[in-house]
DNA sequence: GCTGAAAATGTAAACGTTTACATCAAGCTT
DNA sequence: AAGCTTGATGTAAACGTTTACATTTTCAGC
């Protein structure tokens, strides 16, 4: 059926352990012959067998990113900079997504088990214990905003905190004093920092701390939307809305439109991500910058790190900055339109 | 290191046959040594080894995905529709991205081989010749969204030509005479259907046909917003734009906004492939609904298809319909507002 | 021309499964 | 009771590589 690493030895005259050793480069090799595997292999249209050689070297050249229930740019800009990164060091990828329970989780883990050098974790559901029962002692891991600060593996986390805390106390210092916030998925590592660090930038303020003023979301529009409809039901109205992600800020904008709430005159939004889309909203939607396809690629840069060196490598957290990306929803006039490339 | 099926046979006290036996359910075993084998492997925690079983069945259980440099919703819906239906059926997905080249492509279509049981090639650029030499014969593929209609390979392309036509037509029977385009991706197979499409509902309504209108773009916002800047400075000016995707609309109502153009009051907008955010704009993005994520996932289920009734399975093109999503920025006010969910 | 090292190449085991075939025991049929 | 069938299990080859080790060849140094 497909042409095997034999056809070519016999073609060439020679052995497969020569073949082989042509093939990559490998132990010394007279010059002639070398030139016969190379005729022979090619004349065959011969391509090594992954999977035969993966057996042998116990290397798989590929790399498994595990993704959470994400949705929309965030999801793509990952897996973009985590692909590009991957192919440039000769490493693939298998993508497993939507993962949302530790069920799922654990499966995923198993099948993807054998199958790859290293895993990219992405799951602010997991704990670390699952973790270290389902993956073998050896396999490189790295966790891309998990809860887990465990030092058997090594981590990649969005400064939540801070990013939040810069764009609410940006918010405050252009006059808010009354700021709502929309809630990311409940028992979500980004979600909880986020509202961390929006209760910490309201404290350090000396300004009103409420529950009142914390509503719901998931991380998706549609719960963007109902939480602005409620927020603006409350008397005395907030003049601001810091939604923890760019898509509820955009169903906000949308609940907001529709009820005739001038952004930002009437009510201030900043969101959370600066995915692509955010600077050609109406109006232009300030927002926190994450470098998204950036975590990808540094992700995949510390788990090839990790599987080429592995007994040098030695575990370590990372936090990715983040910084403000301001437009025009949030009113702060001075900056207005800027569109801004990073 | 990792534990084999040799030490799950040894404990149960029986061959790696039948542990294999037992582990597959194929084959007469005794419930006795049935019950004696689970439990070994269990207790040792063992995970039958994916390469090895490769090597063995010659399957992978896995299926290429090669995509082009797709940016944005439209990349991200594909792969999550994809792996969704994957997963349901016990596949992995190996996903390759940002191809724009036929190097990129051979390249990537030869570490692909042996790796995958199946491909979906997405690839505008693609010709069937480069297909045939770098495949094997026997691996089943599946085209989607590519030029060629060779019937030595499955394909599944979106309605553009119609979609587009159903669009264009939409805007005519609301009164515009003066229809700009923003083109798409020179080369690029959706872009020209559209574009055909186009012209061929101007020139079914009897209406001038002219290049003046058709404005180049490559798919990404900023041509769109580029374009839009070019379109206003013509005399007489259009009353409305289709744009070739919605990505160059935003871009598009982007630059009409700044420049203090009201849509669709003073310029009707559409786009296509209405991705998720369409419905957020302001105002809404009236769009041609491509059902992104089913594409991936009606890729995906006709390629199992192929691989596991090879001989049953006969080559087939599909078209995937299209529908028009009416919303605010084309100015047919009947609709206003919808906000329909698909 | 012998010795020994270095270079070139071959042999065969190993990687972890699955599975065709062989074997053996037990129960039926006649 | 001999011959069959069936069920349960074991044996070993096969899948396609790589690579440790063995073997052969070459050739410099004496």
């Amino acid at each position: 059926m497909r042409v095997t690493i034999k056809e070519v030895a016999q073609k060439a005259g020679v052995s497969t352990a020569t073949v082989s050793r042509v093939l990559n480069n490998v132990g010394p090799v007279d010059d002639d012959t070398r030139r016969r595997v190379r005729e022979a292999a090619r004349e065959l249209h011969y391509i090594p067998n992954a999977v035969g050689r993966s057996l042998s070297t116990k290397r798989t050249d590929a790399i498994g990113l595990l993704l959470p229930d994400l949705h929309g740019e965030f999801f793509s800009e990952v897996i973009r900079g985590a692909d590009e990164t991957a192919q440039q060091n000769r490493f693939h990828l298998l993508v497993s997504s939507s993962h949302s329970n530790r069920e799922e989780i654990e499966a995923a883990l198993q099948v993807m088990r054998g199958r790859v050098d290293g895993l990219i974790i992405m799951s602010p559901h997991i704990d670390a214990h699952t973790l270290k029962v389902n993956l073998p002692k050896s396999l490189p891991v790295v966790l891309l905003n998990c809860y887990i600060e465990d030092d058997a593996f090594d981590s990649l986390n969005i400064d939540n905190y801070g990013g939040t805390t810069q764009m609410v106390s940006h918010l405050i210092a252009h006059g808010h004093r009354c700021i709502a916030i929309i809630k990311g998925t409940e028992k979500n590592l980004d979600a909880e920092e986020r509202l961390r660090g929006y209760r910490f930038a309201l404290g350090e303020a000396g300004l009103h701390c409420s529950e009142n003023l914390e509503f719901a979301g998931n991380f998706l529009e549609d719960s963007g939307y109902e939480a602005a409809k409620r927020i603006l039901e409350l008397r005395p109205r907030p003049t601001a809305i810091f939604a923890s992600n760019d898509s509820m800020a955009i169903g906000a904008m949308s609940a907001l439109r529709e009820l005739g709430v001038a952004v930002p005159q009437e009510m201030a939004l900043t969101g959370f991500d600066d995915i692509p889309i955010a600077r050609y909203l109406s109006p232009s939607l300030t927002s926190v910058h994450v470098p998204i396809s950036n975590l990808g690629a540094l992700a995949i840069q510390k788990l090839i790190h990790a599987i080429r060196e592995k007994n040098l490598h030695t575990v370590h957290h990372a936090i990715v900055p983040t910084n403000l990306a301001i437009r025009e929803s949030c009113g702060c006039s001075s900056h207005k339109n800027t569109g801004e490339k990073f």
